[in-house]
DNA sequence: GCATTATTCACCCTTATGGTTGAACGAATA
DNA sequence: TATTCGTTCAACCATAAGGGTGAATAATGC
């Protein structure tokens, strides 16, 4: 079986950014900084409560994290965890790269049976 | 509203990377090179055929592509499709570094109000 | 033609997801 | 205290998603 390691996370953080409106949200908050809910909201057509919903997924995600003064919730990205995604991708990239160089080198002995 | 651009395609690929068996997959191909269906279902508990739905995500997310020789479909990676994940994380860093260097300006003249 | 191999297709089931509406709650304010 | 504001909670609905089994298809080998 293949490694299944701790990628309960990076699940989270990928199916977090699978959504196109959880995306448009992140543009805004790094664009625009903390936001309050109902400011988010505003730039989407969907309701308030679909938004704060969205915005749940995201915290759980740890991409966000809210800061609650008085009775505003204020939303702010978490810039750190989208380096994780970032991660993923080039432990693959370099998992790839490296059996290329692998195939490179059974290539120039002319050994390559599969 | 929020530039919502075509990212329809950003979606496919975020969603289809967002599932811990597909990436396993992406995983298997990057260090094995082409493999056949059957091949890359024995390394997983999960059904074959459950496998094969698995792949068909990621064809049509374009993350793999099928080459069919006779009866066998080798399935491979598209290390390229990849690398579209890691622009949209780095385009949406660069958003936030700019926003910082703004925020840095208005900081330096005092003139902070939102 | 029949069996075998490789893979998909067609269903079915269960759970997750994204959306809605309306009630509830907590805090400020009149 | 009643009202308004900001937000979540609780249902509910429709659809998608992941998983399974069994039949179908396609190609090879006897």
């Amino acid at each position: 079986m293949v490694e299944r390691i701790d990628d309960t996370d990076l699940t989270a953080l990928l199916k977090a950014a699978s959504d196109p409106t959880r995306r448009a949200i992140l543009t805004l908050l790094a664009q625009q900084g903390a936001m309050r809910v109902t400011d988010l909201a505003r730039h989407f057509e969907v309701s308030l409560n679909s938004v704060s919903k969205h915005i749940k997924t995201l915290e759980s995600a740890k991409l966000v994290s809210r800061r609650t003064e008085w009775r505003e919730h204020l939303i702010e990205l978490n810039p750190d965890r989208l380096a994780h995604i970032d991660t993923w991708f080039k432990d693959l990239q370099s998992i790839w790269a490296l059996r290329l160089e692998k195939l490179e080198k059974l290539m120039t002995k002319d050994d390559a049976h599969d």
